[in-house]
Parts: structure tokens; sequence; C-alpha cells
DNA sequence: CGAATCATGTAATGGGTTACATGATTCA
DNA sequence: TGAATCATGTAACCCATTACATGATTCG
């Protein structure tokens, strides 16, 4: 039996707890300007997410954990819901910019229910993979069509970074509405 | 060491728990033919994790529920290890060729990153951003190159949905590595 | 005014991530 | 024969998902 490490006395602030991706969005969406948790899911909604989503409860969650952390700060309403509003602290701002600075070399991962049924096609019927290709042909085609209409509505206030990542966005769905295209037209011409 | 005959201890019937896409992946792999969760998760990482990482605990929990529902079964070693290999039922290949035969509406997650980091590139310094951009660029295109080095080395074997799979992910992958080029020389014709 | 929708939260559960642990095999 | 790596598993914690709940506002 080894003996345990002695246990250093402070959680106190700052250091303490790890952040995940969660947080650096939260802390990301506040460093525009304080918000409510309803707020911020608004706000990534219609931004990030498009392409990773995050469940409302999330939202009202990790606020709450970065203030423990002492990243954010709130204030709560007086008046019948006591709604919070949270703020970025000075320490959330270093947090997100040593984030922003640091090497980015994780695996994206690609959650795509349409891939893994097409890697598993051997276990479906001809009609089933016609039906995944045109699902997924039409899934894409229509979130292609939503950044295009998106980029128009936000093109005056959006900052140049935004603007870069909803065109990964458009590129990333025309070449995924393309592929279940191609794919059809295929099986078209060699059907299953 | 010899095998025990098939534990058909069946705790009731199936219809119980909700299944997910780890449930899937599982049942997907084991329809090939029976394995340990060390052979799942070799199969995946050489396939589907490509693009959808699993950890490998997931892959020894994953089974065991599958047999609480009846659509796997196992067979435990005689001998130190005891070791597990499982079988995909009837009642397993029937919940997958259902899976495969609904529709398949759900949101397309792309969990990157970088792209979250571009998203907030406001926060960033210059270097912050050319640094990501070439992260990024080297990392997808590293991953593009590991699929042509793939698609040679088993297109033999694999069979044609399998190879479809590996070309879409070619396909994303060689878009995202042009896109992260195409950023870094807008960065030089127009710095940040 | 009532219904629908917006807005704000909590609770329970399941499961994904990380860390720990160790037996078995390979190979220098 | 010792180190490295392969293979097999468990445990704890954190967090994501889902369901529940209800106050506030809008609009027909």
């Amino acid at each position: 039996m080894t003996p345990l490490p002695a246990e250093s006395a402070e959680p106190t602030t700052g250091r303490s707890r790890k952040l995940n991706a969660t947080s650096y969005v939260v802390l990301g969406m506040l460093s525009y300007g304080p918000a409510t948790s309803y707020q911020l899911k608004q706000r990534i909604g219609l931004t990030i997410g498009n392409f990773w989503a995050f469940a409302h409860s999330q939202l009202y969650d990790e606020p709450a954990r970065l203030v423990a952390a002492g990243l954010v700060s709130q204030t709560t309403e007086q008046g019948g819901r006591r709604k919070r509003t949270y703020s970025i602290t000075d320490q959330g701002r270093e947090a997100l910019a040593e984030w922003l600075a640091e090497p980015t070399l994780e695996q994206t991962e690609v959650r795509d229910t349409g891939l893994l049924k097409l890697f598993f096609g051997m276990g479906a019927s001809p009609e089933d993979i016609r039906r995944l290709a045109r699902d997924r042909y039409q899934s894409h085609r229509a979130r292609a069509d939503g950044y295009i209409q998106q980029r128009a509505e936000i093109e005056a206030r959006a900052d140049r970074w935004q603007l870069k990542t909803l065109e990964l966005g458009m590129r990333y769905e025309r070449t995924v509405e393309k592929f279940w295209k191609d794919f059809m037209e295929e099986l078209d011409r060699d059907p299953p």
C-alpha cells in the first residue's frame, strides 16, 4: 500500500476542474456579453448548434459549474423566477484565451447514423439502402440550404471567423449531399 | 482452453431497454461473426472508429447489456481469465434489421474542436489562428492519406458498402483539408 | 380568456470517459 | 529473463439525455 498523497487544502477558485468543450462554448458565448441560460441556448442554436448540439439542460448546468470554478459570475434577478444572468470573469477570459492558444490535434468525431447504416449495408435490403440514401441526401441538402439562408441573414453583423465557420459548414454539407446523390445514381446504374 | 456451452440463463424477454448507436455498432460488428470485446475494439478501430470513436470500456459494458436484453449471447472460456466471446442472437439480428429499415433523419454531429475555435477566433491572436489552421490542415490531411492507405489494404476483402463508407470518409477529409489550406492562403493574403 | 409557445428551471437515469489493475505474449 | 506490448477487465466519476414541471407572454 502506497501512502496517500497529502490533500492540498483549497478547492478555492480556479485551476481545479478540467474544462471540456461544453465549458469553452459557454465561455466563448459569454465572451460576447452576459447572458441567461436561455440566451445561451439561442446564441448556440443559431450558430454552433448546427453542427454540435447541446441539450438546454446542459446550458443550465455548465454555467453553474463555471461559477463554482470562478470563471463565470452570476447575478440573480429579484422577483418571481429569480432569473440568473451569467458573465465571464477575467479568469474565464484567460482560460478561453489559453484554450485558443493550445494546439488542436484531437480527432474530429463525425457522428452520422447514416454512415453507420451504410457500413452495415450488408444486413439491409435494397429498399433500405435506397431509402437511406434518399433520407440522407435530403437531410444534408436541407441543411446546406439552411446555411445559405443563414449567411444572408447574418452577413452584416457576424465577424470574419464566424462567417468562415459557416463556410466550412456549407462546404461540408455540400460534399455529403453530393456523395449521397452520386450514390443514388450509382444504385440506379448498378442495383444491389 | 475449451469453451463452455452457451449460457442460456435467459433473463426473460427483450424489448426492455432502448438501444443507442453503440448498441447497433456492437450488433453490427457481431453480425459478421462472434467476437470478444478486444476483437470488437479492433474491428471498430480499423473502420467506424475512424470517424466515430468508442472507448474500449464501452465495448466491455455494451455487450453485457445486450446479453441482458437477449440480443447477444455469450460463452465464457475455461481458464485464467474466463474470457467472454459474444455472438448475435436471432433477436439481435432482428433488432439490427429493424434499425436499418428505419428512416434516418437525425442531425449529423460534427464534433470538431477546430471549428469551435475558429468560431471564437475573435478572442484569439493572429498567431493562434495561424497555428489552428496549420494544425487542422495537417490533421485532416493525415487522415485522408490514411484512408487511401487503408483502401488499398482492404479493397480485396471489404464489401461494397464498407468501401462506400470509406469513400465518404475520404471525400469529407479532403473537403476539410482543402478548407484549411484555402484558409491559410487567405490569411497570407489578408492577415488578421 | 384560453391555448400555445416562450422561458426557466430540476431530477433521475444511463452511459461515456478516465483511471486503475493485471494476466498473457512477444521479443530483444 | 526482463521490458514492452497485447489483451482483458473493473470502478468511479462526470456529464449528457430525458423527462418532468411551471411561470410568463403572446395571440387568436
